[in-house]
DNA sequence: AAAAATTATGTTATAATATAACATTATATT
DNA sequence: AATATAATGTTATATTATAACATAATTTTT
């Protein structure tokens, strides 16, 4: 049995459970405090979770933002390839699933001829609804 | 005159030299200690003059690491496309310089035609130093 | 050159993020 | 049942980063 197919323990699904009802990705002190209720008292109660979930691909970290969210694509079996587009103005993330650009990226090596276990590639802009905003927000 | 031609304040020429003479990248409260004889005493001033350098592009910061790192791509303009090579052992960092790369990451739209500003990509490996090392040190 | 605007500095305090270390309990494996 | 592994609970502390304010230097505009 792989690490992906145990069960979670009870701080792990409880964190998880947080996680994955949230769009935008979530602090880890804004776990905490959203988890006190349920018996989760300290950081390292919710920091060694969120390390378990990430190991075994139910969640990602965002680099840029210190930030963890849900990991979108059933059943991946890549929790250390990742691709993220996030808004610069909503700081909304969203998880790339683009085969292409995934086996262009493991496909990479660089000059040393060095390949790679691993890539996280986050891509910022500013996504559809906050431009919208911005339109209607302009004074003439 | 744009940003990237205005000379450097004081502070900042300080920091950059302090970073550039380091081949692996450096964090904040180092590079801190380590310019402290030449009058920079506290985080804010630290920070800022990163801020700046990031801004203009003369450093970039690696997200992974919590780290800051001399843009090695002479006459960089594109501070916000980023590709780096990382250790996991020995932690350091290359800047990677694949036009055909940046090409294929500039090019990308997701689902929505939404279009990117910037990314950062991190690749995540064993360097060779560190490969070699390791067979060195197998015991049989 | 004087006035105004912008950018950078210096400083203190504090916020936000993350881990070390240790004792204990629960769960899986032999 | 004994052992090993993984998870928990707890306190304290380390690390990373920013807020807020006063001042000084530099650039731009008039």
């Amino acid at each position: 049995m792989d690490k992906k197919s145990k069960s979670l323990s009870k701080n792990q699904k409880i964190i998880l459970d947080f996680i994955q009802k949230n769009k935008k990705p979530v602090k880890a002190y804004s776990i905490l405090s959203n988890v006190q209720k349920k018996g989760i008292n300290a950081p390292p109660q919710v920091y060694r979770a969120l390390d378990r979930l990430i190991e075994i691909g139910k969640i990602h970290r965002v680099e840029s933002q210190n930030s963890f969210v849900a990991c979108k694509i059933s059943n991946c079996d890549t929790p250390h390839e990742t691709v993220f587009s996030i808004c610069n103005s909503c700081e909304i993330v969203s998880e790339i699933n683009d085969p292409k650009l995934f086996k262009h990226l493991k496909a990479f090596k660089d000059n040393d001829g060095t390949k790679f276990d691993g890539y996280n590639l986050e891509f910022f802009g500013t996504c559809k609804s906050c431009i919208n905003k911005q339109i209607e927000n302009i004074q003439y």
